[in-house]
DNA sequence: TCTGGGGTCCTTTTGCCC
DNA sequence: TCTGGGGCAAAAGGACCC
């Protein structure tokens, strides 16, 4: 909500042009689906329009800002947004298209520094200090990666230039759209203060409730605020972070390569079932496409984690550590449908279901257990296979019989035998 | 208005061991 | 044998981000 109101400003401050000790550049793409897409439909330039899926619950995945005038914003629903704007134009995503859009933005990033740290498909950190004697002042080089962007993949982006990642941060998103803004470190206070508080990294929603009801506007509100009151409005982590960032306070260094924790995947139903094969198949099906993904990124898990959502929106999640880390979608299954045995639902409607698997680890640092049957090792030869087949074939060329439409399998039993 | 899907991190609760 | 408490890890839930 704030981070909108942040944007829709207008008034961009004036700052003094003095980037020294500016070396945090945070790069963020405008609309980046949207601009995508528009790249090769450019007689929607200028219409209102935004990226979201056709299905009766699906939401909006990115919105043009013609799309925002009219009040659309991503995560709404694509319903609201249609009442909103009768004339908006919707375009189906692409998720392929968008990945290879950000992997060759990121490739731009990495022929300036290496020191790139992606926290989105459509955002990164950037450390120039290493590149200043070879490229100019962190200002010339902001100035440098717009244009590259924009020549040499179409796309409009904002760069936000500071002393610390969470000012260039903000600085990015107050020059949006197609802006680039420089918080020279003397100015940092000046610049911070009379923002709102839910322009902060971390407050979103609830916390901001909180902190309204403590009176607290902004982010100036928040520094002349005893650190105490914070820690015991909203615990102690998050009460100790809000006041040093209050004062532009913000240790966190760009670090690249960052590695995976989790990796999970979900679904939404298209009307609320309480079908157990349903359940059951779908449940199968994010364990294949998990621990695919598991697999392809050469990791390992141990903790198996699944998450319900009922029809009346309540979540639970229930999760249970394996002896032995895995990347077997037959193991992942196993375990999902025994948590998801163990929840008793009596016939309850679910809304979506999701498996995620945490605790990875390189398969190489971890040793794999001799196992007395062979079938362990069936079960990987037969995944590996799968895996082959997907990357020559494409995704659905191989799959287990339960998810094959038509197979007339309930998808409520184990998983049968490997096959390929 | 009626809420997707991918994540991270923090807090609280619970169970186990000593 | 029972009880209490500290330390720890796992589990569960929730807030937040894009």
């Amino acid at each position: 909500m704030s981070r909108r109101q942040l944007q829709r400003g207008g008034v961009r401050p004036q700052l003094p042009g003095d980037d020294t000790g500016c070396h945090v550049l945070h790069v963020d793409m405008d609309a980046f689906f949207a601009s995508v897409e528009l790249r090769t439909r450019p007689e929607l330039r200028g219409c209102p329009m935004v990226v979201g899926g056709a299905g009766s619950r699906a939401v909006v995945l990115a919105a043009t800002y013609e799309a925002r005038e009219f009040g659309i914003h991503s995560a709404m629903p694509m319903a609201r947004a249609r009442r909103l704007c009768p004339t908006l134009q919707i375009v189906e995503p692409a998720h392929r298209k968008y990945a290879d859009a950000s992997h060759a933005v990121m490739e731009i990033f990495r022929s300036i520094t290496p020191v790139v740290e992606p926290i989105a498909s459509d955002e990164a950190f950037l450390d120039v200090s290493g590149a200043i004697r070879r490229l100019g002042t962190p200002q010339r080089i902001a100035e440098l990666i717009r244009a590259r962007v924009a020549s040499d993949q179409g796309l409009p982006c904002s760069v936000g230039v500071a002393t610390t990642k969470f000012v260039a941060k903000l600085a990015s998103s107050r020059a949006k759209p197609d802006g680039m803004l420089v918080v020279p470190a003397g100015a940092v206070i000046e610049f911070l203060r009379p923002l709102p508080i839910g322009a902060l990294w971390g407050v979103g929603e609830r916390t901001e409730e909180v902190l309204t009801r403590l009176g607290l506007r902004t982010i100036g509100d928040l520094a002349d605020t005893a650190e105490s009151t914070l820690v015991a409005a909203v615990g102690p982590a998050a009460g100790a972070h809000l006041h040093a960032l209050a004062w532009g306070r913000d240790e966190r260094a760009v670090t690249p390569n960052e590695p995976e924790r989790s990796i999970g995947a979900e679904e939404t139903f298209g009307q609320d079932t309480a079908d157990r094969s349903v359940i059951f198949r779908e449940l199968l099906g994010l364990c294949e496409r998990v621990a695919a993904r598991v697999r392809s990124a050469g990791l390992v898990g141990r903790t198996v984690c699944i998450k319900v959502r009922y029809a009346d929106f309540t979540t639970i999640s229930r999760s249970h550590t394996l002896t032995e880390p895995t990347d077997l979608a037959r193991v992942v299954y196993e375990t999902a449908r025994t948590l998801y045995d163990g929840l008793r639902n009596d016939g309850a409607l679910i809304r979506l279901v999701g498996v995620r698997l945490e605790g990875l680890r390189d398969t190489a640092d971890t040793p794999r257990q001799l196992t007395l049957s062979g079938a362990e090792d069936d079960w990987r030869a037969a995944e590996n296979a799968v895996d082959r087949a997907v990357a020559r074939f494409g995704h659905g060329a191989v799959r287990p019989a339960a998810l094959v439409p038509g197979s007339g399998s309930s998808g409520a039993g184990r998983p049968g035998p490997p096959r390929s």
